[in-house]
DNA sequence: AGTCAAAGGTCAAAGAAAGTCAAACAATTT
DNA sequence: AAATTGTTTGACTTTCTTTGACCTTTGACT
């Protein structure tokens, strides 16, 4: 653990102010850690994707910089997202564990619910020949735990 | 961040008067931020473009001067504007965004909305080989976001 | 009408960021 | 040990800004 590129995330992650946004200069920034300056965008884009639940946006040129915004969601935002998304379309795995997470840290799934879920739509439990098939698969798995997980959140509002 | 166009552009946003219009020497402007002369068009030019909703006039010789209109909308008037833009002429990336936020400002779609919609109508998204494509097919497609606000909004009305 | 000074306009070059991508290196998995 | 995956770096590209040299238009004054 620990490497720069983790100890740049920490930065940002503790930096996002109040309204969860920050605006920084990639130079200063890869200065100040004595880094790369595409380093910066390598961190940007492992750690701060929108499967994430982050949009960055910048600007070149004069004056430029990079803005890096945490959307804010709620368990109904990200579940829609997840039924309004193509199956056609599929998820990596790697996407697909990064949305489970943000539906943990916005309390949809406990931690060990999460692990069961990851598991299951997991490249290794999914026995098809290709990558494809298993990110079609994970999209549809996914959406019939997220139409679940809505109903529940829908029927906790009658109460 | 404040490069010093932003902060110019400010400016002009600043002393857009009661009617949403400003009379300027650009000479004395540009003194006034100790610029080039040109770099007033430079801040004209990118910033208040007639698809970001301005009007630029202007007259030389003695007693010169530039007028900065910002044209008064409605959401109406925009949608319309899209309608009647022929797709074959198409939209860039750039423009088509700035339309986009003009539909923002005037409440059609929110900002998630509107995020979704420039990410729908990217360059990176619509895979086309030609600009010329991309472009008329960003046309195309503003035009239905288009219509089906022109409805909702339609219907508004009847209740 | 002709001249000239006072505007504003145009354009290209230089400068200032940020973005991309592939190669080298490191860590992890099989 | 080999294969895969993740990190770091640097060379090259693209975009945006700033400046300055030169051009065009207009009004005022002979």
């Amino acid at each position: 653990m620990a490497n720069i590129s983790d100890i740049i995330e920490a930065f940002l992650l503790d930096n996002l102010g109040e309204d969860d946004s920050l605006n920084i200069s990639r130079n200063e920034l890869a200065s100040y850690f004595s880094v790369a300056p595409s380093q910066i965008n390598y961190v940007l884009s492992t750690r701060f994707t929108p499967s994430k639940g982050y949009v960055i946006e910048s600007h070149r040129g004069g004056g430029g910089f990079i803005t890096v915004i945490k959307l804010n969601e709620t368990p109904q935002s990200i579940l829609s997202e997840i039924l309004a998304h193509p199956i056609s379309q599929g998820y990596t795995q790697a996407v697909a564990n990064d949305i489970i997470e943000r539906l943990v840290d916005e309390m949809v799934f406990t931690e060990s619910e999460a692990r069961l879920i990851k598991s299951a739509i997991s490249d290794k439990a999914l026995i098809t020949p290709t990558i494809m098939q298993k990110n079609a698969l994970r999209a549809s798995i996914l959406k019939s735990v997220a139409s679940e997980a809505m109903k529940k959140i829908n029927l906790g509002k009658n109460i």
